[in-house]
DNA sequence: ATGAAATTGTGAATCAAATTCATAAAATTA
DNA sequence: TAATTTTATGAATTTGATTCACAATTTCAT
């Protein structure tokens, strides 16, 4: 024996209760009468179990029914938050958007874009998501994730990539470092120096990618720090040197014990990307965050 | 537009997701691919949302597939539940077991029997529903509780009185009362007497309706309280008289500067029954229930 | 009380929609 | 590139929910 409870008999049973008797109910349901006799036959001998006591004659909830109610009670206004969630999401005020930041400083600048995003948009589910950030381009193809902040753009099908500001990646040493004398840096001032790094593979730190792998130079040591306040505390120690975006140098002021030089005579300039989906671009959220995000980086750069 | 989310879509969504891709889920299902397909174009269409990411093969739950998927995975074990105590109540494993009891002092041999019928029977909804002591078996006939604890069997039709156990009410008072000097306690004896009662309408206490009432008897003054052991306390040190069942007295030892005589010459003797709907006394739980109402009265007598 | 009104139940007919069948289209794997 | 797997689609079929018409109860009013 298959029961079949449908959405279609918690309402009823709902309206039943709320109405008192088949008659309202199905009045208020827009449906005959006979069809809920017949509904309500149907799931009590499905069930098994007497959902109404008829007695008297506006019938009312057996016990069995009482407790089909509660379920109801808990279950319809799911539901019904559910559509109202995808029938904002159509008019595009409610979506997703979950970020996944390769660059590893970000945290810096995104924390209070988001904050001000989540003014404007109280329905849309804003996340950072942590962990992914070596695969993220295809987490973003499969969406799993809805915008990766990344500095190295790629031509992927599907795949947009909005510029987001410039930065220019700077050399950070105590004020007693040998390399402080040196107006610039350049890839062959690190082979002597431990190097202070974000604990992520070298390939997606700026410093190797643009300027010592093409050198071929290795620094003599790495050390890694989770965090751009220790690395600077690192530095301000001269327990080793840094490569840092200029912005973030610029804002987290812990310490003055530190210089910044430029890499290389010219010095090297990086552009941040937001990378989303292209039909994402048309949502009205997406916009406002890019928009969001190039203000506050324009802040910063001023700071 | 209208849109229709059924059990149906939640199950479905949650089989494509679990077993990665359409194929698979159909089978799971036992369905037909095909429907599903179908099913999920529907769904879709009038959601005005995509649910799956087409772009790879087993496809994937998009962002709003899976916020459908979370509310799929919270009402989903909410029916599966509905539907086991269902099943459980069909073979009368389960049940719900509300009593009202019009008798005040009834609490006293109720509890230790309830506690082990609740090591018993853990699926029947057991609860006690004071408060609508007065109109208790128009409650029972409309559902609104299952048993009724009276000592006024009525010929109603449906409802079945089964008895519990018999019971004596007596006099009780302090030691140096003057009544105490009487070998039993008459009508007339009540006429220059404070009388401690449950606050409950006279015509519902033993006393009333047995004796005075008929006798056309009035005490000086009636005072009420709420707790047998109050009761016991005012009586005891002499703010009035008392009559309560004999077990009562018998169990509730507070204080012994009381003591107790008949009612009458030969004694009053009154029985005490469980009103249950007829049908409910195929139940076996109701069976048990009565079967230790009777071992836990029978108990209290020889105490 | 007794007819009138209202409420619920039932079988046959109808109608809507979910599923299947038979294929096609697209993507993945060997 | 062929073979396999996965998803989509249109027409036919089947399921089952709803309506219609009317019967059976119960409640209400006078």
């Amino acid at each position: 024996m298959k029961m079949h409870i449908e959405f279609r008999h918690l309402r009823t049973v709902k309206a039943i209760h709320e109405n008192g008797g088949v008659s309202n109910a199905a009045d208020i349901l827009n449906i005959t009468q006979s069809a809920l006799s017949h509904q309500i036959k149907g799931l009590e001998d499905q069930a098994g179990v007497e959902l109404f006591v008829r007695r008297s004659k506006p019938m009312r909830l057996s016990a069995a029914g009482q407790r089909l109610l509660r379920t109801a009670e808990k279950i319809l206004p799911e539901i019904d938050a559910l559509q109202a969630e995808f029938a904002s999401l159509r008019d595009g005020r409610a979506g997703r958007l979950h970020i996944a930041i390769e660059c590893h400083a970000c945290f810096e600048w995104l924390f209070p874009v988001l904050e001000s995003f989540r003014k404007n948009w109280g329905d849309v589910d804003v996340d950072i998501r942590p962990g992914l950030a070596f695969d993220a381009l295809p987490a973003l193809q499969k969406e799993d994730v809805d915008l990766v902040v990344s500095s190295d753009p790629d031509d992927l099908p599907g795949i947009e990539f909005v510029p987001l500001f410039d930065y220019a990646p700077v050399f950070v040493a105590a004020r007693s470092h040998p390399l402080a004398k040196k107006p610039f840096i350049e890839a062959k001032d690190f082979a002597e120096q431990t190097l202070i790094t974000y604990p992520v593979e070298r390939s997606r730190l700026d410093l190797f990618s643009q300027l010592l792998i093409p050198a071929k130079v290795e620094p003599k040591a790495i050390r890694q720090a989770e965090l751009t306040a220790v690395i600077l505390l690192l530095v301000a120690s001269n327990r080793g040197v840094a490569v840092l975006p200029d912005w973030v140098v610029r804002e987290v002021q812990y310490n003055s014990d530190y210089v910044t030089r430029p890499l290389t005579e010219s010095g090297i300039t990086r552009r941040l990307y937001a990378a989303v989906r292209t039909p994402d671009l048309q949502k009205p959220f997406f916009a406002d965050l890019i928009d969001l995000a190039g203000k506050e980086a324009r802040r910063l750069q001023s700071t």
